[in-house]
DNA sequence: CACTAATCGAGACGGTACGTCGCGTCTTGTG
DNA sequence: CACAAGACGCGACGTACCGTCTCGATTAGTG
């Protein structure tokens, strides 16, 4: 009577504070404690519930971890049309805020262990550039068909270049214990990195 | 008498041979089974001897590891004098090479988390890249003197492009389960990679 | 509605057969290697459980022995009523017989010196004499009442001295090692002792 | 030359300091800390030597525990003659204050589960009260012949009831935690088990 | 209104690794 | 020889986390 197509399952609904909770755990852990303080037992004391709780919704702590530190897609608040130097710095500065954040540096630093033992973690952290991926192809193509930029160019090589370079500063950095952004990834660092990497390309 | 700074310490000398066991251990077990697999036990067992005398050796596992898996330091055999560009690309595959050989690649993705936790090993393991770093810089000085590249260039940032270039392939590549160098990082994506970071520096 | 301060704890409950298997276990290796053999590694590895399930029922290695090694009270079976020195003789025979079995006497060995760190346990193993010690109370004042014994013979000097008479023949006995009673401690004996027992007692 | 039939072994001697200062430090260990903190490496740091030493002197902790907490005979200063009584609660006194020092029962404590393993030890400790059943016997007899006491008298039995109530008091006494005489100890409790004693053998 | 079914909390379960400690032995260089 | 120093193999310690399980008690929809 009352479903479209997906009829609500028989029994006791799960009780949707849950997952706030345990994410809001998970986040304060990451921050405060780190990612090896990230336990099961942590976050179900913390969240207020049990671990088998957490176990009904994520088949294990990396698939919660990585939920909780990057919830959803890698949303740059593109403002395009620029020049390409000003698109691309745009790109370096919203990877290095999205990835520099406490809880993702964190999460992002113990996730990638697990990387081996879960694809779909793997697959699933990939997904999030997958828009930012889009956007930059698309801009380039048409900064290509103006000449500005090779042909050869490709989004691909160019977005892995960001990430790797975020990475870098993040995980090699000299500051890398720092809270927030790490000293070396200022906007100097992005603009010349823009910089860089638009000569690269450009015609 | 005898040489004072340089004499014995007292006791029973350790045995050499456990070193070499330990690292084969650590070795075959990152090779075979993964970082996970990699546990003071487990080495402890595949060396022939016990916790006891690892923990005399190496504070943590971490410490091991990273000994074991990068012995020492990045020597790249540079055949310098040819253009930048063949000299960046030897730079981008010699990287390559030592970070993705399956010990290396293993090792890099349990070992970048404990960075956090442990200084020492973050700063050993960049301190590789030491003597990169020198010849790089030097290979810019006498191009910008050659009126070749930009005399912005820094061989600090480039360095840390190719490395956070390679780290992207490996750590989150589609094919970074593979056993050695990733499907995207063939002498293409070198070729490419160099090409890219050339231009960008040059004049 | 139902019984309040009966109701059984939340969680899953305790599986009774890790009890059951502890206990045999720790007798089966205080009976056949002797209470050195007896470790928390060596009873969980016999019992088919794990060193955690234990620690959750007994606070330490002693507690556990104790209720392996004594389960239950000294019921002696007592027929009392005839002479005081058949009286007398019979719990000396009940309490050698019951310390001297090879799992008691294996025990007690070795839980006397954790009576300074636990005084659980001595309480606990005292607690066993307090059957014997009420019968042997009763006794004394039915016969002072008859006349047979002194006024001041007190239960607990006589209980203490045949106590300390079967440790002695147990822990310092030149037999200790046998399996059942001692040489020394046989039918002989018991008459000796409850025969000198009866006379420094009675009027 | 200079022999007389126990020439001194070839090399250099030991170094007499090292039983005095090791028995030393069992002593402290065991009157301050108690038997468990009596280990080999204690007492090698505490003696200001190490380990290796005390095993050429010593083949195993417990005999060196034992050397050092009773170093000689149990050499009680008896002035017999007086009653049998006197003489009883001599021997009752000598031996409860032999055995009821803190290092003596701290020690006796943690030998007795070793006795099984080194019966050497075991031993040892009985011969201690060998002069004690030496005097007790003539004492016995001497009676005996006075017609004071029944022929069947036994020292053998009469010392074990002493040595079993003493242990008693010592091991399962309520205050068994006390530093010197437990409180059950005093002179009214050897007065009365000298009397008890007394009339369980006098004819 | 019973019935069913999935949730909830609580906590025990087997398994495995941790890092430490003590044992008794050994291997050095120095008296 | 003894000595100090200290490494060695062995094995136990007590704790922690994993992911699973078994309880009784809820909390919905369904017959």
């Amino acid at each position: 009577m009352t479903d479209e197509n997906s009829h609500r399952p028989a029994g006791r609904p799960r009780d949707p504070r849950i997952e706030a909770a345990a994410f809001a755990a998970v986040r304060e852990l990451l921050a405060t404690e780190g990612y090896a303080a990230v336990t099961m037992t942590a976050v179900a004391d913390r969240a207020g519930t049990t671990k088998a709780a957490l176990y009904r919704r994520w088949p294990s702590l990396p698939h919660l971890v990585h939920e909780a530190a990057f919830p959803d897609e890698l949303a740059l608040d593109f403002h395009l049309g620029a020049t390409l130097h000003e698109d691309l710095a745009q790109m370096v500065r919203g990877t290095r805020d999205a990835l520099s954040t406490p809880i993702a540096a964190a999460a992002l630093g113990g996730l990638l262990p697990e990387f081996t033992r879960h694809p779909e973690i793997h697959a699933a952290v990939l997904e999030r550039f997958a828009g930012v991926f889009t956007v930059l192809d698309e801009r380039l193509q048409q900064a290509a068909a103006a000449g500005q930029v090779r042909s050869d160019a490709r989004a691909q090589d160019l977005l892995r270049l960001v990430i790797g370079a975020v990475l870098v500063e993040l995980l090699l950095g000299p500051a890398a214990d720092g809270p927030d952004v790490p000293d070396g990834a200022d906007e100097d660092w992005a603009d010349r990195l823009a910089a860089t990497l638009e000569r690269g390309i450009r015609t």
